[in-house]
DNA sequence: GTGAAGATTAACT
DNA sequence: GTTAATCTTCACA
């Protein structure tokens, strides 16, 4: 089942971890791909030092963010990489969630295709990679992910019990300051 | 127009 | 554990 437009006008550390366990779809020009959330970071705006609005302001590159949520808000890292995130919160309140990793569960040959490895457990297993493996780009942002191209749905095969949570502090952001110690980043690990 | 820095990854020692 | 690759974005002139 899709989730709808009003789960993502919660606050950013309510949703993120909410969104474990559900499943990314990309219905893509190639092919649809599918994976399990498994490991979200939670980014709350501008009290956040980590966050891109609170560095840059409201720019042309963060202006999603100030939308309210269910939108996409992809950026380029390091000129190689993309991160895929998802706004959440109402209108002018700019937080958003980072999806981290993902556990494939459609579209395999695909995101082997795209990745150009055989090795399924590494086709997801960081923020970079899962957008090559789902084919995300900054094209991308801005998208509706109430719509038909990008959207989350519920997973009736995911067995919460098979999996524990865990919270920690937040990665790759030592310029921060104190607050690369907020344990904002949420994930999932099987058992 | 110019310059500095980065929400990462892969390949090293 | 350390480091190079590589280019978009933003700040300032």
């Amino acid at each position: 089942m899709k989730i709808q437009r009003s789960f993502f006008l919660r606050d950013t550390l309510t949703v993120a971890p909410e969104l474990l366990g559900l499943t990314l779809v990309h219905n893509s020009p190639d092919g649809i791909t599918k994976g399990t959330i498994m490991e979200v970071e939670a980014y709350k705006g501008l009290e956040d030092a980590a966050a891109h609005v609170s560095r840059a302001g409201r720019t042309q590159r963060t202006a999603i963010q100030f939308e309210e949520g269910g939108y996409a808000y992809v950026y380029m890292i390091y000129g190689l990489y993309y991160c895929l995130n998802i706004v959440v919160n109402k209108k002018e309140i700019p937080e958003t969630v980072l999806i981290r990793s993902l556990e494939p569960l459609e579209g395999i040959p695909l995101m082997r295709k795209r990745r150009k490895t055989n090795q399924i457990q590494k086709l997801c297993d960081g923020p970079g990679k899962m957008c090559q493996a789902m084919g995300i780009t900054k094209a991308l942002s801005g998208t509706d992910i109430c719509g038909e191209i990008l959207y989350l749905e519920t997973n009736p095969y995911f067995q919460a019990s098979s999996y524990h949570r865990e919270q920690t502090p937040r990665i790759g952001i030592a310029y921060a300051g104190e607050a690369q110690k907020y344990p904002w980043r949420f994930l999932l690990k099987s058992s």
